[in-house]
DNA sequence: CGCATTTGACCCGCGC
DNA sequence: GCGCGGGTCAAATGCG
């Protein structure tokens, strides 16, 4: 500890420090003072020193006053606590900025604490440390300071307790309004699910039968598929006897509640968590059955139950239906089409190769990597050069990550799984399966509804988010460095963002509706959200941090944004009259494509 | 030696 | 049922 404080004085130790409004910030700021008054002061201080050892060691140390003399001190002048001498500084600070009677006050606590060190030496040590540490010297050569001085000091660190205090306050009522939001989210999200699942009954039902059948099964469902859809990307367990079953028994009743007890555990755990694991839970993104391999003990993700609703409901529906339901039931894609020489995009998270292969229809190979961040993240991506322009890098993103992202993987992550989130949110609304893509492209990219497209055609429902283009011209020529994701460019308008920032900005355009953007600020927030997995590593901050940080501020603040998603979300409801449902996106073709 | 990549084999779904 | 293509595995190989 002792060390620690050393390392921690410099000389140069600016007050602005506290603008970290930590108060490990300010604990390290009196250390200074402390390790500067003691070597003025000599022994003769040391209940003195106690004072700014204090508030040190509530933040940053374990109390272990050296002697037992210092224990009084050590509680009495705990700024960070809640004692009454506090209480009563702060009362005094505010009431009454008089220098004086700031410095009177803590004087006084002083004195009566350890009666010991004389007014004197006690606003010498404050006053050499609040000063300059070039000051410093000169003072202590002088041996005597002055009572404006004195007074300077004090009421500086009055000052500085007050301002710490006014921002500790102020944060904890940033982190209620997080949580809150947090909450008004969470609750509207499944507002709008149950109001979805409602929609999904009463319009897909044909016959009495099918009617009474849907109702059972519907039942039996709500409570765990609803919030899945919208907190668990991730496709339900019940995929997995879903799997096991013949498509056949998908019409049937089958055994939705079944299969939801089966994996009822780890599903209720995921969703306890609010977030995040892992869609796919392993290993492979096809639909089939389980296959013995390793990974894939729980399953292979692909459906969803509104899917299994949607198709007891349309059961004996055309063709098409079922094909919506197919895709659906598989994962939902995102693909990044972005300029790069490199062969990969930097996204921020670690990947490991893990196969090649060439892809019909394209001379270039398309290389398979998964997420080895963590033991057992499902995510995994594919990356392949577009065949027409190799310039292109096309990398498809399918998954949650099940751990926490640096911010630097953050802005793709948040992308893909709001992406995701909105392409198999939207999915479940629109009148015969198939949505307005535009709609949800400008949902998801207010700015440029025209960068995201989303197919249906494709194996999975997948959003395309295409990089290539910039809607403003002369933001895209910059040389053909690496792709990187995102780019940390200059702070810009949301509505002006460029090509190469939209995975941030569509990321957490959608992801700060949950998490809101202040999110740096705590882990423990973290945990609440729902919509996925990362939790920051708010030690991590970077460039990339002030980016996003950036890009959310004026994506939450943008009008246009807000109003786009009310428009998506006031279509998804009201357009679900045709719908039997959930499926999924639908239409325009594109991104993968099975040839 | 450990880890990452390569690459052929295998599995699976789908269409014919 | 067979072939095709996508996706994954895992042994072989390469690299630091």
């Amino acid at each position: 500890m002792d060390k620690g404080w050393c390392l921690a004085l410099d000389s140069d130790h600016p007050i602005n420090s506290f603008n970290n409004n930590t108060p490990a910030s300010v604990a390290s700021f009196l250390k200074v003072r402390r390790e500067q008054y003691h070597y003025n002061m000599g022994d003769s201080s040391t209940r003195m020193f106690q004072f700014p050892m204090s508030l040190a060691g509530r933040e940053e140390q374990p109390p272990s006053p050296p002697s037992s003399d210092h224990r009084l001190v050590v509680g009495e002048v705990d700024f960070f606590s809640e004692d009454k001498n506090r209480v009563k500084v702060d009362r005094d600070d505010e009431d009454d900025d008089d220098d004086s009677k700031a410095t009177n006050v803590v004087v006084k606590q002083e004195s009566s604490l350890g009666e010991v060190a004389p007014r004197s030496n006690v606003n010498t040590g404050l006053h050499l440390l609040t000063a300059n540490a070039g000051s410093d010297q000169s003072t202590v050569d002088d041996g005597v300071s002055s009572d404006a001085d004195q007074k300077r000091s004090k009421t500086e660190l009055a000052q500085l307790q007050v301002e710490l205090q006014r921002m500790n306050a102020e944060n904890l009522k940033l982190k209620d309004m997080l949580s809150q939001v947090t909450n008004n989210y969470s609750a509207l999200q499944m507002h709008l699910v149950a109001l979805m699942q409602q929609q999904q009954q009463s319009n897909g039902i044909e016959s009495a039968q099918e009617q009474e059948l849907i109702e059972a099964k519907s039942d039996e469902k709500k409570p765990q598929v609803v919030p899945r859809q919208f907190m668990d990307l991730r496709p339900s367990a019940e995929t997995d006897e879903l799997s096991h079953s013949s498509s056949d028994e998908r019409t049937r009743s089958g055994t939705p509640a079944t299969n939801t007890e089966v994996v009822s555990g780890r599903n209720n755990a995921k969703l306890e968590m609010g977030s995040s694991y892992d869609q796919e839970n392993n290993s492979s993104f096809r639909d089939g059955k389980p296959n013995g391999r390793e990974e894939s003990p729980e399953s292979e993700s692909q459906g969803w139950n509104p899917n299994k609703v949607q198709k007891l409901n349309s059961g004996n529906k055309a063709a098409i239906d079922h094909q919506t339901t197919e895709a659906t039931m598989r994962k939902a894609r995102v693909s990044v089409r972005a300029r790069s020489e490199a062969p990969m995009i930097t996204d921020g998270c670690q990947w490991r190769k893990y196969g090649q292969k060439m892809a019909k229809g394209n001379p270039c190979p398309r290389a398979y990597y998964r997420c080895t961040m963590a033991v057992g993240c499902p995510v995994r991506k594919q990356v392949q050069r577009c065949a027409e322009d190799r310039t292109i890098l096309i990398t498809t993103y399918e998954g949650n990550h099940n751990h926490p992202l640096p911010p630097a993987a953050m802005a793709m992550a948040s992308t893909t799984t709001a992406a995701a989130s909105m392409l198999l949110s939207g999915s479940m609304s629109s009148a015969d399966g198939l949505m307005n893509p535009n709609l949800l492209a400008r949902a998801i990219l207010p700015c440029s509804s025209s960068m995201a497209t989303i197919s249906a055609s494709a194996p999975f429902p997948t959003v395309t988010l295409d990089l290539t283009h910039n809607p403003n011209p002369l933001q895209f020529q910059r040389p053909p460095a690496p792709f990187q994701v995102p780019f940390p460019t200059q702070p810009q308008n949301f509505a002006s963002v460029s090509s190469t920032q939209l995975p941030q900005v569509f990321g957490q355009a959608l992801y700060n509706q949950s998490k809101f953007s202040g999110l740096h600020l705590s882990q423990e927030l973290g945990s609440n959200s729902q919509l996925h997995h990362q939790a920051q590593h708010p030690s991590q901050s970077s460039t990339l941090a002030d980016t996003v940080s950036a890009a959310t501020a004026a994506i939450t603040a943008d009008p246009n944004f807000t109003a786009a998603l009310a428009a998506a979300i006031s279509s998804i409801i009201g357009g679900a009259n045709n719908s039997g449902g959930n499926n999924n996106n639908s239409n325009a073709n594109n991104a993968s494509n099975r040839s």
